[in-house]
DNA sequence: GGAAGTAATTTCAAATGTTAGTACAACTAC
DNA sequence: GTAGTTGTACTAACATTTGAAATTACTTCC
């Protein structure tokens, strides 16, 4: 019941500082009066705001272009230089670490194999700082001029000062990655669930772009979702939501691995297709068999029997969220969508009420599995175009480790 | 992708407004200093906000009390009686509509029996309007002092000026309710599911009091959901979410009445239960059979059957909403909650992810079946609380219909 | 080539609102 | 009564937006 916002006077400032910062990075080019236009603020407004952006190094004009009879517009846009920002996809076999300018253009990259039997959270911090130092040398970019890190990990991430990651897959409960990491650097830490990343990705810059209400599926060895709702990710009250991969699907059926039983995962999960067309096999090629499994006649059952219990789980998400857009990811996800795209649109419609189904488009995501890395690095993004601090920390600065959060306000 | 909000200036004493009124409103009674120290503004800026709000007859003075040595406290409340609100509950057998005061305390109600077989617009619509003036004439208040009408409908409301109903217990598609209203008042109507404004109405008074992040289940008849993230509700992009009774349970299972199968509704709806102890019946008298049945040793299994399916369901909605608070309601829910709770608990826990299952708490509604009227009214108040008109139209004004809705800002 | 036209920015003087800090008021305790 | 304490009102200082007017930098027409 916390509703009305803040009551200050000079955020008002901050804010606007914001809305033209948040305007200009989407909209990529914009001159001061297409801005004015834009965000409904004054002329004069946006003048004073970007002259102070400007002062701050964070947006350029580049050059004046255009005219129409008149004075020519000055084109601004964000420095992509004025910082950069580290987006980490920590996975069950790897860790990879890129580092990307404003403008998410990737400058460097270094990956890391994660020995499925060591998923011990100093190795993976390890892996991370290790990456860190990696990419930043081989870009050239000093740790001050970095912005922040994300993290997309497979778990939870609940907020708090120690970034407390509950994963499962890994055997951690509440492991405090946050804390770990500024043993070894001082850059802002950002985390949340993968799947959470991946749906901020395609909403940024894939499938999602424009839409205000969806739900990003991600299919792999897993299964999870990561709703938004008025661009802006749901969370709950633990940032736990949105674990699809558990929704009952058959009463005490098939036993999932999270114990329960009947589970979506069980059906749709890339283990439990391989299972059903009679493949059992180990972790590191699954991908590749799933793949080629694809064109072999003698597993149509299986796949079909996996599209139908996916629609059937689609209706339930969009039977409970009422989405515009409904987005497949995941690897599984995306081969699957792939082959079956009209099946499975189909499947869902049969499953699903009338109403909500014809307010929802199913579509294929349009990131690939480093989508995480990606996502991971919009929090930091997010974050700076939200409070652009108006000098970043030029020398030290505490490290806060925060977890992408609710808390805004 | 419409993150950061206005950026006038002025609104930022309308927002004060609001998060004083707001905040005076839950308090029920507070000084200025209390506000001041709530809020974090300043005392003078509560004094001015204070001074506005008596100005303009919304807050008044009530009886200095109090003291720790030194001055004593002027107390301040909303003053229940500068305006009413009407709320209506429009079910599949009657139509209710109550008339409150800001306070929310009842000041006169009006039902109508709704014949099964005649659900047309027209006839609800009747209803409403003969509902209001009879209420507004037994209460003794001018339609003028009116804030608005909420409707809370069994169906979803769409948001637009003719606010459409969809609703199909009753055939209803598309159906301009806002319209047809408008021609019989002009006080501004706002409308809502029906589970949704009940949910409302526990959160602001029941068993939600206080949480930020809960669901509010609800079955009867059928079975819906109603989510408040952040203590607002989840709506989704047509207000069309929540629709938790037809989440798949069991594959291709039971069939159910919105034509798909395995819905969870056809499993602990309030007919499947009986149905699956052997009852049989007609309308009217669905609640004391059900009640009655709860005592009866051979509808045990029965029972046991639904519980164990209502906690699928339950874990479902933990799952995917990581709530921190689940509520059960509806006349069947409050009776299978009044009888099973425990055991609905372990069936939930059985079925949930561990983690958000220790994050969230199941409990009884504290509000009856009349919650939605009362809910209904609460999106008057809340809109009021929000935008304050400074001073209500005092003559005419044109009658905006609007459903509540995400359209803030 | 110059004058007029046009569109984008910037400047400037209100208007508005918040906040400290201070003064005032109203009560208790001794 | 006087001192102490707490709540409320007032005033001056400051920040920020805004609309209008001024300025700038072009194009186009004659």
């Amino acid at each position: 019941m916390s509703r009305p916002q803040r009551g200050t006077l000079r955020d008002v400032r901050k804010g606007n500082r914001s809305v033209v910062l948040w305007t200009l990075y989407f909209a990529n080019e914009l001159s001061r009066h297409d801005l004015a236009r834009t965000t409904g603020l004054s002329a004069a407004t946006v003048s004073n705001v970007i002259g102070d952006l400007i002062a701050d190094g964070i947006v350029v004009e580049t050059g004046s272009v255009d005219s129409d009879g008149g004075r020519p517009r000055i084109m601004l846009r964000v420095d992509p230089s004025y910082g950069y920002v580290v987006g980490v996809g920590v996975g069950e076999t790897r860790v990879r670490v890129e580092l990307y300018d404003l403008a998410m253009q990737e400058r460097a990259r270094k990956e890391f194999a994660l020995d499925p039997s060591h998923h011990e959270p100093a190795v993976v911090a390890r892996h991370i700082l290790d990456g860190l130092e990696a990419v930043l040398s081989e870009a050239g970019v000093d740790e001050s001029e970095v912005l922040g890190m994300g993290l997309g990990v497979p778990g939870v991430a609940e907020q708090g000062p120690d970034l407390l990651i509950h994963a499962r897959a890994f055997g951690w409960d509440g492991v405090p990655l946050g804390a770990l990491l500024r043993e070894g650097t001082s850059i802002p830490v950002f985390a949340d669930n993968g799947v959470k990343t991946t749906g901020q990705a395609e909403l940024w810059f894939g499938a999602g772009k424009g839409a205000q209400h969806l739900v990003m599926t991600f299919i792999g060895t897993g299964a999870g979702a990561s709703v938004i709702n008025g661009g802006v990710t749901y969370r709950g009250t633990a940032n736990g939501a949105g674990e699809w991969g558990h929704t009952k699907i058959v009463l005490d059926g098939r036993p999932c691995r999270c114990g329960s039983r009947g589970c979506l995962e069980a059906y749709i999960g890339a283990e439990a297709i391989l299972a059903g067309a009679g493949r059992e096999l180990k972790d590191d090629d699954e991908e590749s068999v799933f793949a080629a499994l694809l064109a072999d006649p003698l597993a149509r059952p299986a796949f079909e029997e996996a599209v139908r219990c996916l629609g059937a789980g689609l209706a339930d998400l969009i039977n409970l969220f009422n989405p515009e857009r409904v987005i497949l990811g995941g690897w599984a996800g995306s081969l699957l969508g792939r082959e079956f795209l009209a099946e499975i649109r189909a499947a869902a419609a049969g499953y699903a009420l009338p109403l909500p189904f014809s307010q929802a488009s199913i579509e294929l995501g349009r990131l690939g599995p480093e989508a995480v890395a990606l996502g991971a690095a919009t929090l930091v993004v997010e974050d700076f175009l939200l409070r652009s601090h108006a000098v970043r920390p030029a020398g030290r600065g505490e490290a806060p480790a925060r977890a992408a959060g609710p808390a805004r306000g």
